[in-house]
DNA sequence: GCGGTTATTGATTGACGAGTCAATAAACAT
DNA sequence: ATGTTTATTGACTCGTCAATCAATAACCGC
């Protein structure tokens, strides 16, 4: 029963599927027939949209890394001054679109993935890039020339907030992963010694 | 020519090929034959001692905690004050034996697995409890009960260190890793509020 | 209602890789 | 010397899985 325009529906399906078996198995290690079974659909199907595993994996990621973005710039939205600027790319972070198991699962393995993958390692420069400078943007007028290293910290922190998240079972604590950051950072902007 | 006693030799051989190996693919997707051909074995004899791959990753994973945990003893042992104290952890965490690029990688791809097995996330637990415990008491005498919180912000950097380490090609630089993570330190003991 | 396009899958291929095994050989014990 | 234990490997088995393909079916413009 082929209904036509099925692929881009299709392919958000695979994508999503992808997120979730990833993130089930906490692998890479999963075949095209279980995401294709998770998305309904066979595994012929998954290979004739994407062509090759890895770019359904890449195809994941994308929209991770989209995901992510548009989280980020929703939470900048609404900030008016530097210092909401930084507590907004931190806060967008930990929403609730990319805190996730699954997604953070994902993340960890794709952080793998992209020391193998050109493709992968590329699209992780292009978030790692971007979070820098929209840190370094709001830290600018805060701490003036500290603002490079501040955000290498702020950076790093998250990252490894986020991949111990990935350890615990079930949903990890928002609030909690968001407030030690924003903590860390409270810390820095006030001793500007 | 099979000499006696070979196998602590041998054992100690796919150890260290393994963490070679691993970390040149930068993935657990290595195959035993190609660790045991960096051993300079046959992949028959890397089964005939450690029985299964799994098996070789959980020896490999031992050795670097082991590592690590032997650093920081090393670290600790001429720390005279809790403040020593604390900075010998970290200090002890980007040690040359551990914050190498073949161990990052494989510490990363171990985090992964801890996420599918069972035995791994034991051993990643002894190691972040280990990690948790020098750290509070030489924390306690210096921020009383923030102690926890401090813990775990100061863990979590260090992890995210390491997993932006991974990503550099080369080795990472020591140096400044170090200090990042010691700078955070002074500013949590610094602003005791 | 016919050629072309799109959707879809079951079956198949081909490769690769973990783990087993039988066979060989050196060392050791007695 | 002879049997036992340890070392070692090449060859093999057996699964698994990515990727392909031929076949089927629905839709579309004409």
């Amino acid at each position: 029963m082929p209904k036509l325009g099925a692929e881009p529906i299709r392919r958000a399906a695979l994508v999503k599927a992808t997120i979730e078996t990833v993130g089930a198995a906490g692998s890479l290690d999963v075949t095209v027939a279980q995401i294709a079974r998770r998305a309904g659909m066979s595994s012929a199907l998954a290979h004739h949209y994407f062509g090759s595993k890895e770019q359904i994996f890449l195809a994941a990621m994308r929209s991770i890394l989209s995901i992510y973005g548009a989280e980020v710039r929703g939470a900048l939205s609404t900030a008016r001054n530097p210092r909401d600027r930084v507590r907004a790319v931190v806060m967008g972070s930990f929403a609730s679109g990319s805190f996730r198991h699954e997604a953070i699962a994902a993340w960890l393995n794709f952080y793998v993935l992209a020391q193998s993958s050109a493709e992968a390692r590329r699209l992780l420069h292009v978030y790692q890039r971007r979070m820098r400078s929209n840190l370094l943007y709001g830290l600018r007028p805060l701490v003036g020339e500290r603002a490079g290293p501040v955000a290498e910290g702020l950076g790093a922190l998250i990252d490894g907030v986020y991949i111990r998240a990935a350890l615990v079972s079930g949903e990890p604590d928002r609030q909690a992963a968001c407030d030690l950051v924003l903590a860390h950072l409270e810390k820095e902007l006030e001793c500007k010694k």
